[in-house]
DNA sequence: GATTGATTTGAACGCATGTTCAGATAAAGC
DNA sequence: GCTTTATCTGAACATGCGTTCAAATCAATC
């Protein structure tokens, strides 16, 4: 029954989660110790455990609420519209909201093998949820003749490699803009997928 | 000076290469003992350093190798011809060489952050000049007018990520064959740079 | 068959790991 | 101002880490 200055549960548990996020992201899961992210946080390791049951929660609950996220977000961002139309609000929600939070989506790509299987089995159907989006946008494009596809599973997989790629290398303040980022993807993806 | 039945340095190296690039890539470098290493090799951890000086030289040398091999290789399958040629020549090689050694690519691509930052400077190296590979036959098709592709730089990444992200889904024995992922990837790339 | 030299063992080193928990401390409620 | 309760400390636990090295063992050479 302990305390000391100016802590609360409201304070601590939010940044337990923002210093394992930046440290996984750093240096790797199994790399990050539990007394690393309490040094960052400013506590001693044992409190952290008022806020998670222990390390792999901390990850697991890290991706899914990445995925959560991710899903909530893209339902909202979407309107209705064309299959060509629905592809360019994927190319673009996907580029933006990826390389708005490059640390998240580190660690959902991978920390895979570090989740356990039940985690693993939970964070894996989020993510092919996910893929599922843009598979319908295509199927729907196939069927209209929009669009020139002939395995939409592959080309969904494609697509999103190819997107995600963009935070291997894009750095806010370069030479090109989020803009000009989003402009040169969706000008491959619309040749890709037209006849 | 001691010694167990039937163990010779040119059969426990190459064991030590093999066993730690599996396990590296399972369960990620940080999470793999010297320990565990050696008990895949069939030996004690301290036989391991008559053949690395650590673990850290593990890790660089298989990823080294990794990138030395597939420059090597590169080099050696491309045949000249027009840029379209060219490119699609790149496609083939990329998927193929990738697929048939998954292990040593997953590892180069997530294990760049346990390398030291010498190691790193150099494996990084050896990368973009794989990349600079694809850029330059991308540059050769905008010059002669063949392409059409604006940044020649995003360009190439986004095609690389495309192409490598076959690994995260490709399995022999699916329901698609190499042949019908090359041809599927072709068309999608193919049309991506064309006008 | 003795000698040599390469190879492996097995124990040890100091240090770090995730997790637990009794005790200390400070804020909140009365 | 006293009590309650949430929060944190600090030490401890058993275990594992990368690495080193003297001693042991085996294969090859003479």
């Amino acid at each position: 029954m302990a305390r000391t200055q100016g802590s609360h549960s409201d304070i601590t548990g939010p940044r337990l989660r923002d210093a394992a996020r930046s440290l996984f992201a750093r240096f790797g899961y199994a790399a990050v110790s539990m007394r690393q992210i309490a040094a960052d946080v400013g506590v001693q390791a044992g409190a952290l455990y008022n806020y998670t049951p222990d390390k792999q929660s901390l990850l697991f609950d890290l991706m899914k609420a990445h995925m959560d996220e991710l899903l909530i977000a893209y339902d909202d961002a979407m309107q209705s519209g064309a299959p060509l139309d629905q592809l360019e609000q994927f190319v673009s929600f996907h580029i933006r909201y990826h390389a708005a939070r490059p640390e998240a989506v580190f660690i959902a790509y991978m920390e895979l093998r570090n989740l356990n299987d039940e985690n693993f089995a939970e964070i894996e159907a989020l993510r092919r949820s996910y893929e599922a989006r843009l598979e319908d946008i295509l199927k729907a494009g196939v069927a209209d003749g929009a669009f020139d596809v002939s395995d939409t599973r592959v080309a969904a997989m494609a697509l999103i490699a190819m997107l995600t790629g963009v935070n291997t290398w894009f750095r806010e303040g370069g030479r090109l803009s989020m803009d000009d980022v989003e402009a040169l993807y969706w000008d491959m993806v619309r040749k890709s997928v037209l006849c």
